[in-house]
Order: structure tokens, then sequence, then C-alpha cells
DNA sequence: TAGGCCATCTGGTCCT
DNA sequence: AGGACCAGATGGCCTA
């Protein structure tokens, strides 16, 4: 399995935003104001959610009226103390529920082909490229009809009966047995990404030192490519193991040696 | 310094 | 009554 570096992967999910994959949260009768970069990302999105499964609305329940005999027994003390623990044991109780969230988001994290290291998809990104990687790896195996490519996307099956989509700058190749790549006119994109991609570059040297006897090296893997040095497609091959594998190996080491449930990527502290 | 991302707190709503 | 879920508000951190 590839390695894809965050910079191609937000260049994937930017050429896909507006395809059927990158179904964006839609409620109702919302009017979040944190949304609103996203909503002008599902303002061009035609996708239907109608075609996704969905719990159904809560409906208003009429509300019991009358007093509650212990609360007239207390005093306004008593009441305020009260609300007070209620409060402090709620608010225990929603930050564990998001570090469950967030558990499950590293979770998915581990198991979408980006470096494990240094780079961190964001909570969105990691919901839109695992909904297209979904989709890229659905056409692949064609277990399902998963509806049309993305628009704007140039989508063809490859000889060997992978898939190859071409997404703008960049082009997703997956194959049937595990040999992606991803193929970018690296230009724009590297001097865009740049800083990432130095970093990526020093995890990569670190990586070839640990590997190099590896017999999926298959020569540079990365190549920046300078503006006048500019080709039309930068080829990028990455080995084995792959970030499923170094993710879970970690996620399975914290968990034996720990009781608690430790974050499987770096970045955030654990819990317990 | 602005903007993005995040964790946390909070009050409201629904459900058991 | 209490827990789960949700969304708004807020402040901290980081990066361009």
């Amino acid at each position: 399995m590839a390695i894809w570096s965050k910079s191609d992967i937000s260049e994937i999910m930017s050429s896909s935003m507006d395809s059927p994959l990158s179904a964006s949260y839609s409620s109702p009768d919302r009017s979040m104001a944190s949304f609103n970069a996203d909503d002008s990302i599902d303002s061009e999105n035609d996708f239907d959610l109608s075609m996704c499964p969905q719990s159904t609305p809560r409906r208003p329940r009429p509300r019991s009226k009358g007093p509650r005999s212990r609360a007239q027994t207390r005093s306004p003390t008593q009441v305020v103390r009260l609300k007070r623990v209620r409060r402090v044991k709620a608010n225990d109780r929603e930050r564990n529920r998001m570090h469950h969230l967030n558990h499950a988001l590293d979770k998915l994290r581990c198991v979408l082909p980006t470096v494990p290291e240094d780079t961190k998809l964001t909570k969105i990104e990691t919901l839109r490229f695992a909904h297209n990687y979904i989709w890229a790896l659905s056409q692949t195996l064609g277990i399902t009809d998963v509806g049309a490519p993305p628009p704007g996307t140039d989508f063809e099956y490859n000889n060997n009966g992978g898939v190859t989509m071409n997404m703008g700058t960049v082009t997703v190749s997956i194959g049937p047995n595990g040999t992606n790549a991803i193929t970018s006119t690296a230009g724009s994109l590297a001097q865009v990404r740049r800083t990432q991609m130095d970093t990526l570059l020093d995890s990569w040297e670190r990586d070839s030192t640990l590997s190099s006897n590896s017999s999926y090296h298959e020569g540079p893997r990365y190549q920046m490519a300078s503006p006048e040095q500019q080709q039309p497609h930068q080829h990028v091959h990455y080995p084995e193991p792959s970030p499923y594998q170094h993710c879970m190996m970690q996620y399975n080491s914290s968990s034996n040696n720990n009781n608690n449930n430790s974050y499987c990527s770096s970045g955030y502290a654990s819990y317990s």
C-alpha cells in the first residue's frame, strides 16, 4: 500500500470537493457558524444525501407540566449545588465522549494511506479522504455500485484490474495487488506544499535508513520538481510496510502495554 | 496578525 | 433522573 502525503491527499480532496464522494454534513435546521467554510463547498456539491441512510429527525416532545415534588423539598442552595455537580459530571461525560470519537477518528486515520508520523489529517480531511478512498477501493474491487466517479475526474480501469483516477493535478492509481501510487504534476503542488514535503522527505530519509534492504524499495521514493525541472508527472512509489500495519503495530503495542486507550497517531495526549 | 483546528464547557433536547 | 447527543461559544495553539 502506498503512503500518500498530506499534500497529495489535500490535493485529491480539494479536486474532488464537488464530487458525490465528499458527502457533506447537512442537518435540516442547522445554523452553525463554524461550518460556514464547508457550506461554501456544499453549495457546489449536489450530492444527494437522501441516497444515504439517515436517522429520522427527532420530533419535539410535549413537556409535562406541574411541580416536581422532590425539587420542591430542596433548598435553593442545595439546588445550586446539585446543578453544579450534575454539570461537572456532564462535562466529564462529554469530554470522554469526544475522546472516544477522536479515538475512532485516529483508528480511521490508521487505515488510510498517509504518512503516519509528522503529518496528521484533520478531522474533516480524514472523513472526506476516507470517503473517497473507500469509493476508489470499491471501484477497484468492483464489489458494489458506488455510482459515478467524481465530477471532473478522469476515471478508468487499468489493464491489471486496478483503477486510475485523474483528479486535478493528481492521479491516483490503486492496484488490485496493493501497488498503489500517486502521480502528481508536482511542480505547483510541491511549491505550495514545500514545507510539508520537506518534513516528509526527512521522514523518508529516516525510513530509508531503517529499511534500506527492503525488497520493496524501488529507487528514489520521492522526487520534487523545481519549477524549471517541472515534468508532466512525478511518480511517487512507496514501500511496505503499509501505514495500516505500522499504525496497528503501534496500536496493538500500546493496547497491550497499557490498559488505556492510547492514540495510535501522534499529536495528542492519550487518555485513560 | 488572521485564520484554521482543536479541546472544553455549556445548555438544550431526546431517550431510557 | 440521568445519560447521550448535539451545536454554539470560547480560548489556546500553530502556521502562513
